[in-house]
DNA sequence: GATGTATTAAACCAGTCAGTTATTTAACCA
DNA sequence: TGGTTAAATAACTGACTGGTTTAATACATC
């Protein structure tokens, strides 16, 4: 069955390779063995892991001479982000209530003459 | 071997059932019973899934009685969104180019008489 | 056209995943 | 105590993953 589009976009980002390859790419298009050289994996599992970003849209080719050079395509991620987005307000609320708790603790460091 | 923690996140994400389980849990805590009506599967297979959701903390569990209520966290998504903004910068730019390839076919479409 | 280089494809393997059914544990009720 | 309800565990299955090695394809260069 042809998974959704977000849960191929989240399993495409749930492997720390495919992720270092995304950075890579920030910097510009790379070739397929330039990408490979900081892993520690033959060139076949590079090329494997860039057909799943590819079939993700998280990235495209195209060929120049016998380089089929990768370059990122961010709106996928874009989307992934929006999903994201909707549990701000959930995570915010954590930061404050943990702000909340570092200014209790402060007052109560005042209190015992802990304070600075 | 233990994947890293962005890689947790992201595979737990990536799985349509697990996100609408957060989704249902973005409202309040929610027992196993209740937040497995809405599934065309048995009750062990959302038992799984909320344990892959607690083992990747985006979600803890409490016991009230007979239930074990589910409660979602959301501070690892804020460390996917993270992540993911770094990409931000990428799809804007590729909004830029779109907004300006949607200009320039206007200004093509006047040209030819076809504008409103 | 032969040879070298860049990349993909094919076949295979062990491990993980998402689901199932059947069983077990835990708590409530009377 | 026994019966019911809520949930987790165990054992199993078929499909998918991430890697391998070997073989094929595509282009470049001589």
């Amino acid at each position: 069955m042809a998974p959704d589009q977000l849960s191929t976009t989240f399993a495409a980002l749930a492997d720390p390779t495919r992720r270092a390859i995304l950075a890579r790419l920030a910097s510009g298009e790379v070739s397929v063995t330039d990408l490979a050289k900081p892993f520690d994996m033959t060139l076949p599992a590079v090329s494997k892991h860039l057909k799943v970003l590819e079939n993700a849209r998280l990235i495209s080719r195209r060929r120049d001479g016998q380089w089929r050079p990768a370059r990122l395509e961010a709106h996928r991620l874009r989307e992934a982000t929006k999903w994201m987005e909707r549990y701000r307000i959930f995570w915010e609320q954590s930061l404050d209530r943990l702000d909340q708790h570092l200014r209790e603790l402060q007052r109560e460091d005042k209190k015992h003459g802990r304070g600075k």
